[in-house]
DNA sequence: GCCGTTTTCGGCCCGACTGTTTTCAGTCG
């Protein structure tokens, strides 16, 4: 039993509770149990063993959601679920999925009407039928039809790094404005997140209706969705969706923190502060009706008693406890990176030779780089063969020898195959300064097969880094399953690094991965995995997702000058 | 449905925009 299932058992049920119009509370008792259950590392079914008392030291888990967890655990499925799917209206909940449609619209829709599907509310607003009913109008009907004909195939959440394009080219277009002093994107973009839904964008205005008006008239807008004096809210023609608030000064800092999110976060700071008699809003803290703080982001925390936490910690996954405490992390930045570690040349499917790659990464300040084209068994993107290490290599010593600020190593990205042999010949490998292993094919193999796999490779004696460890792609494929622990305990056994793979499509390990990886004691490396000079910028992205899961400097191993980066290679092998 | 150094009952985060409204409910973030 995985603990998404678990997770999605309890978002259902929050769901149908809502169409049946149950307390809000207890709703949301359900949702805040599944992100709980969700983000923890270890399966919930592990727990679920004696009285039910280690379920019940999960935050916001009682008696009854544990003996609720225990029930999904064991039997696969949860009785109370079933009893409300029986009385709710056939097809609300899919009728939820439309923007503008809640629970008591479903209810009504579903409840009134009979819609079972989106299919059925497209039919029944073409034929009129919607503006007729109560807390309809013909505008919501429009607004429907609107919203339906939007829809396309792949609705997704984009990735981080598409999402910075239009977000940061939305942001040049506010600052020329006359009157903005200042303009961020806030949200999940900023939490670091891989992926993002949608866009937050604040400004500093004190003419909110001439700002929003600007806003509205991007060139790419294709609709808009609202448009107030304080808020509005945008679809470009890519379908994603930007939302801009316009605050004054003295509530910009208080405004950045409440649009950062996310909404667990903040809910659980703005707790800390009922406690000491403050009301937090978007607009600062409040002692009454006096502000007592807003102008800047630090003075917020500081009113509530915290220190700044930094955006890529604010999930509400221990972060407010770890402040009150002094135990926040000081996370890795982009900064401390002195070298990157895994980037493809012309040699094999690169489109950047040595020397640009080289030239490239020198001119951004790092003092080492590692070439690690592919083995044989990638053919079709023409990887080297033993031979060709062997030729590279010399290539290398004599880029090494024109270099005068960078080193260059030598290093592959070998296959690992089914049966966890490796797919270069152990000379090969002991002629490399550096070699990584990887899956990219057989990523379906049964969990047991793919352990015992990756278990091979890593105990492999010329092994340094697992690359992008799971092989998932985002929004694409789901990655090979594998007991993640006893993976991360034979790679720190075996003195084998953990990557960080800064590709927006992989960033590969994630978030949660690292933290766990980092809690067995793995250590871990960022790179980009480059195939052009390019995407030596990707770094950026692989540097968030491993503050997101609480890597500290100390822990990758990247951010070492050289000399000590290759003392670190040499002890493990 | 959870939770407690003011509480084991009675709270639970808060505000903007839209549309259908004659003062507010629904939805969203």
């Amino acid at each position: 039993m995985e603990n998404a299932e678990v997770a999605r058992l309890f978002r259902e049920m929050a769901e149908l509770l809502e169409i049946e119009g149950a307390n809000a509370f207890r709703v949301r008792a359900y949702r805040n149990a599944a992100r709980v259950v969700e983000e923890h590392a270890e399966p919930v079914a592990s727990l679920v063993e004696g009285d039910g008392r280690r379920l019940q030291e999960l935050p916001g888990i009682g008696a009854d959601l544990a003996g609720k967890i225990e029930e999904i655990v064991r039997t696969g499925s949860l009785a109370a679920l079933s009893e409300v799917r029986r009385k709710a209206p056939k097809g609300a909940v899919e009728l939820m999925r439309v923007p503008g449609i809640g629970p008591s619209r479903a209810r009504t829709l579903a409840g009134t009407l009979g819609i079972r599907s989106v299919a059925g509310l497209a039919r029944a607003a073409k034929a009129g039928k919607i503006r007729a009913l109560p807390g309809f109008g013909a505008a919501s009907e429009r607004k429907i039809l609107a919203e339906l004909g939007a829809r396309t195939a792949g609705e997704r959440r984009i990735s981080r790094a598409v999402a910075a394009q239009y977000g940061e080219s939305v942001l040049e277009y506010l600052r020329a404005f006359e009157g903005v002093t200042r303009a961020d994107i806030a949200g999940s973009f900023r939490r670091g997140r891989e992926t993002v839904g949608d866009l937050d964008i604040l400004v500093e205005c004190a003419d909110g209706q001439a700002v929003s008006d600007r806003f509205v008239a991007f060139p790419e807008v294709r609709e808009v969705l609202a448009h107030g004096a304080t808020r509005a809210s945008v679809v470009l023609r890519s379908g994603l969706q930007i939302d801009l608030r316009v605050l004054d000064a003295k509530s910009y800092g208080a405004g950045l923190y409440y649009f950062t999110g996310s909404k667990a976060h903040n809910i659980a700071v703005r707790r800390l502060g009922q406690k000491r008699g403050l009301k937090l809003n978007e607009y600062g803290v409040f002692r009454g009706t006096r502000q007592i703080a807003g102008a800047r982001e630090q003075d917020v925390f500081r009113a509530v008693g915290l220190p700044w936490i930094p955006p890529e910690l604010r999930e509400d996954r221990g972060e407010i406890e770890a402040a009150l405490h002094h135990g926040l992390p000081d996370l890795v930045t982009l900064d401390d990176i002195r070298g990157d570690l895994q980037m493809h040349s012309t040699d094999s499917d690169g489109r950047g030779s040595l020397e640009e790659m080289a030239e490239t990464a020198e001119a951004m300040g790092y003092a080492y780089i590692a070439v690690t084209d592919h083995g044989p068994m990638m053919r079709m993107v023409r990887g080297l063969d033993d031979a060709g290490f062997r030729r590279q290599r010399k290539k290398i010593d004599r880029l090494n020898a024109k270099l005068r600020k960078l080193t260059v190593l030598a290093g592959a990205e070998v296959d690992i195959h089914p049966d966890g042999t490796l797919d270069l010949t152990d000379d090969t490998l002991a002629g490399l300064d550096i070699v990584f292993v990887a899956l990219h094919a057989r990523l379906d193999l049964a969990p047991e097969k793919q352990t015992e796999r990756v278990l091979r490779a890593l105990t492999h004696p010329h092994v340094d880094v697992f690359a992008h460890p799971t092989g998932r792609l985002i929004n694409g494929r789901r990655g090979a399953q594998v007991d993640f622990d006893r993976v991360v305990k034979a790679a720190v056994d075996h003195g084998v690094m953990l990557e960080v793979d800064a590709q927006p499509e992989r960033l590969d390990l994630d978030d949660t991965a690292v933290r766990s990886a980092i809690g067995l004691g793995a250590t871990i490396v960022i790179d980009t995995d480059a195939h052009s000079p390019n995407e030596l910028r990707f770094m950026r992205w692989g540097v968030d997702q491993a503050r997101r899961g609480w890597a500290e400097k100390k822990n990758v191993a990247n951010t070492r000058p050289l000399s000590r980066f290759l003392k670190l290679l040499h002890a493990s092998r």
